[in-house]
DNA sequence: CTATTTGCAAACCCTTTGCAAAAAT
DNA sequence: ATTTTTGCAAAGGGTTTGCAAATAG
């Protein structure tokens, strides 16, 4: 929570409630689509719209705190920015499961920066399976 | 040419022109948006739809025979999905350029299947950088 | 006090759909 | 001959925008 407000802070964001608590939905890492996410946020503040957690999707999105991940079935979802980690996801139900990474992932990041001659900022990875557990 | 009738075969695709336009346009791997790829195709085929266009991806999509590149901007990206690479995609226009792959990948994906236990449909990196050449 | 953010509703625009004609196999 | 695909136009739905009120710093 204080952790959050001053990750904006640090972003020059203000800290609203709302926003907290779309960063707060996202740090569980249940990678929600929109709908899910507003539903989360809902519970916190009942009162919040749709088009205010779309403005503080993109601004986070901006700031490159928060990630978009484009699914197999069409829907977008979302995750707070941190560790990196592989995203693997099912191309039958669309859900996402976190790989927690190893140091062959920075390495690779280098390897790429080296390949390019330039810094990378990030490096997405996904990796899509035919079927998850839970579906 | 002959190339992508077969391709379409393999998949038991019909192979109309339309189609084979749009495999045609994507294989130039200039990635380009829905109104480009849109534009390139009606060079060929002056009176196909937007809508073809984009019943069309749909169907190579689920084919696994075209990526679909979520940019910064906004913007998805189409790339016929060939041998795999590194998508570069800039933060500031969107624009991807391919990086390819040396061994190490192939390592990558196989790593990562041996930590998740099963096997991976496909790996998809995506290498975001701040700014590119052309921008 | 000033700048940003919220919330509402409308607008916007990208994408999909339905259907009849055309084309592929 | 059968099945798929095309193209048009309309519908659909997700996302953004404008603006006044509220809130953060």
């Amino acid at each position: 929570m204080k952790n959050y407000v001053q990750l904006l802070k640090e972003h020059n964001l203000k800290a609203t409630p709302q926003r907290i608590s779309v960063l707060k939905a996202l740090g569980e890492h249940t990678h929600p689509t929109i709908d899910e996410l507003f539903e989360k946020v809902r519970e916190e503040h009942p009162t919040v719209s749709l088009a205010t957690v779309y403005k503080n999707l993109n601004t986070l999105k901006e700031e490159g705190l928060v990630a978009e991940i484009n699914t197999p079935n069409g829907k977008m979802r979302y995750d707070i920015f941190s560790m990196p980690h592989i995203h693997v996801v099912c191309a039958n139900c669309g859900k996402i499961e976190d790989v927690p990474c190893d140091l062959a992932y920075d390495q690779y990041q280098k390897d790429i920066e080296a390949k390019l001659g330039k810094s990378v900022k990030r490096v997405d990875v996904l990796a899509t399976v035919e079927a998850c557990d839970g579906c």
